[in-house]
DNA sequence: GCTAATTTGATCGATTTTGATTGACTTTGA
DNA sequence: TCAAAGTCAATCAAAATCGATCAAATTAGC
């Protein structure tokens, strides 16, 4: 198996474990001790793990960008700003499709009080409707994915097929000329499924996200209808969005 | 087992209870007496928990799982023995299906450490789950009841009916000879699912459930396999179950 | 096809962790 | 109170892991 492929698989592991066996990874990758050492030591200085003795440990133990800590981030300011422009962009009584990003997440509170039927694969944005009575959220099924508090896997996929929204909001790790894509390979899926199933695709993301591509490709840039980003976005991204005909909203 | 797993399985452990054996851990972990006491030492250092003669104490109070209302109720003391005694039936590695009901929900703590696959349509079920990683769990879809805090409607039984499971543990709100009956109408979809896709029906009622019917008839006696009670049950209650050709078991 | 650069796997001494042992200490129960 | 059983801390040899080095294998560039 080759370093690339190595790696990605040793970000995947580490996402359904919190530490991972050298022995284990080894057999696996199917690579000797020195290479997993070596992709380590890489991985390492990347941020995405510590070393412990006899393996690695997955560097947050919950996912810090997905989980409930979305309010006190570096970028809050701006989050809530997109959220709050994002949020103007759904009419009432409409049914909207959220993805669990954390930008997502500050959405979801930007709705809260609006008259809407809400759609996620996300527990932790279920939990912000709690108390919305004007608002009925249906949850997709599937495996509970605790570090994202996130539900995933075929029978997720299978019911997102199953129905259709008005709007989609959704999150995401990088923009590039080739495309959105995201940190986690396993929301791809259920992501992909949900720009399908829904009419009108909006994508959030802060200026950081251009120009970075994260770790798998999810879409090509013409599934957004619109993305909403804050001001500081540079002119050539505005433009590459606006080429594709993408409607842009700057924050 | 590694240094670092064993302490991310000692910090599992005391999330579920508030003391750990020295012996326990040893087999638990697979490690000797003395890794394990370096292991503790560790950990106390870390402020994770409090070294004791003869084992550990967690450090911080669990306290998600404790103040769900189940707990505090009047009928608190049977319900965890009916618990205990309903979470022996459940093998390690099999899929369990778990329905919302507060007897269900201390079944589910009484699992809480076990090696399983849970499925449910109870996010406060989800909830208890949420740090045991040995467990892995499930979500049916659907609509998010919010008085309930369960999964409700069309998605979800449709969900449910495309799974299979090992066994069924369901709570119930009345049992007399029609059968079993629920008090909530909404529920009983889902649960008439659920006893389709479970190859073994487990019902766990305390004895003030028995010859009362609830509003909504849910099913009849012979769906069940096994019911779980306490000791206070009537005598004419139990050959009723028995003439069904039910297991009963008196906690 | 050939060469240079990179990646891989094996080896070895240094370091860390582990499990067994010992004697001192604590708890238990009569 | 005392003795027995259980637990603890300290020590040490054995085992496992680590970091560094180097030759072989693979890949990339020409």
């Amino acid at each position: 198996m080759k370093a690339a492929a190595r790696h990605l698989r040793i970000r995947e592991l580490l996402e359904s474990q919190e530490f991972v066996d050298q022995d284990v990874l080894c057999a696996e990758l199917r690579a000797s001790e020195s290479s997993v050492r070596r992709d380590l030591i890489t991985l390492e200085s990347e941020g995405v793990l510590k070393r412990v003795y006899g393996g690695a440990m997955a560097m947050q133990p919950r996912d810090t960008a997905l989980d409930f800590d979305w309010q006190s981030g570096r970028m809050a300011a701006e989050k809530r700003r997109i959220a709050a422009l994002a949020a103007t962009l759904v009419e009432d009584n409409q049914t909207v499709l959220l993805d669990g990003g954390s930008t997502v997440a500050a959405v979801a509170t930007a709705l809260l009080g609006r008259s809407l039927h809400v759609m996620t694969n996300s527990l932790a944005i279920a939990e912000v409707f709690r108390d919305a009575r004007q608002i009925d959220v249906t949850l997709t099924g599937g495996y509970v994915y605790p570090r994202l508090r996130a539900l995933l896997g075929p029978l997720c996929e299978q019911m997102i097929s199953s129905i259709t929204a008005d709007v989609l909001i959704m999150g995401i790790g990088g923009i590039t000329a080739e495309g959105f894509s995201n940190s986690n390979t396993l929301v791809v899926g259920p992501e992909r499924k949900m720009i399908e199933a829904a009419h009108k695709v909006i994508v959030v993301a802060d200026h950081t996200k251009f120009g970075r591509a994260a770790v798998t490709h999810l879409a090509s840039l013409d599934v957004a209808d619109v993305v909403v980003s804050d001001a500081e976005l540079p002119q050539e991204h505005q433009a590459l969005l606006r080429q594709h005909g993408i409607q842009l909203l700057l924050a």
